[in-house]
DNA sequence: GCGATGCTTCGGCCGAGGCCGAAATGTCGA
DNA sequence: TCGACATTTCGGCCTCGGCCGAAGCATCGC
């Protein structure tokens, strides 16, 4: 089996506490120089330089120089969706031991994830959009409505034009923290650049959580009706979204 | 980083060339016994009875007792989407050394992903669909047209019906191999039962490749239009398809 | 029951690889 | 050119985890 090989040598890349963190770091969608690498996996600069170099010689990362720093960041957005779907897979896994200290509050909140968001917000901006019928999101597969495309056209976003004669469609991202669907692709990076822009949200540094400013509560509750209380963790077998979790 | 080390955990099982070609072979899809599995990964049966062990403990397989076997498949569709992206990242990863035997070809030719096809057949049905306009295939995400459901319908797919006033929304699969979209999510599916119902391929035991019969051959041929050379590997440079390879 | 077969547990060996201290290389600012 | 800082290279230590042989359970066919 050629690629089983290729696949464990990638897979154990990963599979290490130190690089892991780095790259759960870099999710975030920011580069960082190997110095703060380091210090989010908690090692000496010279056991960091040695998991930086592994991991860009085997396409995860890529390198920039920029004078006496040099940036780290994701090799491409297939590295992004296979830590994705990684989360994915380790959040539901088994319980074991779970700290969930508050900073692992702020993740689930609102994280930036590459280059859209994630976490309830992001699960509450899908489910606004799609109650107003501007987005109907189906089996990890987004499609825009007329009204959406006017809605978020208005809003301030250009989205690439769909193949003729039909509606843009986007892709839909399981986040690993609420099992719900958010939005992703060209959409969700659009919508992301933008609630940037307009100062709605921060990026946090060092972090992938992202602080919600107080436009941004006002703006994400005028602008796409977000209820009150979409901050609510949801309870415990309450079902508060359209899509069950998982496909078969 | 709470989520960091499970990452890291769930990974570095992943990350063993044993474990890595275990679950390749349950990539293709049918449950297989600890002594198949074994034999897969070419070590004896008491290092893989441990390596299935820490699998199921940590969700990533599946386990059920038939007499005296014990068989094992994919827990999740959210563990084959991570095998998946897994082996796109590895398949695109630096050279190195590729062995490359008749093998491996067989597997670009045709094989099971799980759920549904993937390969150059694959692709190739995708690509026939498309050209008829049948499906539209967009950053990574696919949309049924009327027409097209009336043709899957046609040759015996029954579909969940999509949500009202909309066209059925299917996932599409960026093939490992190929770097191609191809039909993924419960159409893909859909379309993989039908075809092993009706015998045009057949699963190779203790392979994930597909053998193609004499009656797919025409099939494929007279129900979905495929080119005479739909088998022929693309030349390097050639572009027969429609989707840039990647996203940002 | 009894052997054959499939699978698991136990114990010990051993190599791969992560870690750090020390020192080398590169780059910036003065 | 020099010192400060960021990063990398080298060398040696040490733990973690994969591997197998041997033995222990479970299940099937007779």
């Amino acid at each position: 089996m050629v690629s089983g090989n290729t696949v464990a040598e990638i897979a154990s890349l990963l599979g290490d506490a130190a690089r892991a963190n780095m790259l759960s770091a870099l999710m975030g969608g920011v580069a960082m120089t190997a110095g703060e690498l380091a210090q989010v996996a908690g090692v000496t600069a010279q056991t960091a330089s040695g998991h930086l170099a592994k991991m860009v010689e085997s396409g995860l990362l890529a390198r920039e120089k920029q004078g006496r720093h040099r940036y780290y960041r994701l090799a491409s957005g297939e590295v992004a969706q296979l830590l994705d779907a990684l989360m994915l897979v380790a959040a539901n896994a088994p319980a074991r031991h779970r700290p969930l200290g508050p900073r692992d509050d702020a993740l689930r909140r609102a994280r930036s994830c590459y280059d859209h968001m994630a976490g309830r917000l992001a699960v509450a901006l899908s489910d606004a959009v799609q109650a107003r019928g501007f987005l109907i999101l189906e089996e990890g597969v987004g499609l825009l409505t007329e009204e959406g495309e006017r809605f978020f056209a208005a809003f301030g976003l250009t989205l690439r034009p769909p193949r003729s004669g039909t509606r843009p469609l986007c892709r839909a991202c399981l986040d690993w923290s609420e099992r719900r669907m958010h939005l992703a692709g060209q959409l969700g990076a659009a919508l992301f650049d933008q609630c940037l822009a307009r100062g709605w949200v921060a990026r946090i540094p060092d972090s992938r959580s992202l602080r919600i400013s107080r436009a941004g509560e006002l703006g994400f509750a005028r602008h796409f009706g977000l209820a009150e209380d979409w901050d609510r963790p949801a309870r415990p077998g309450e079902w508060r979204g359209m899509q069950p979790a998982s496909p078969a």
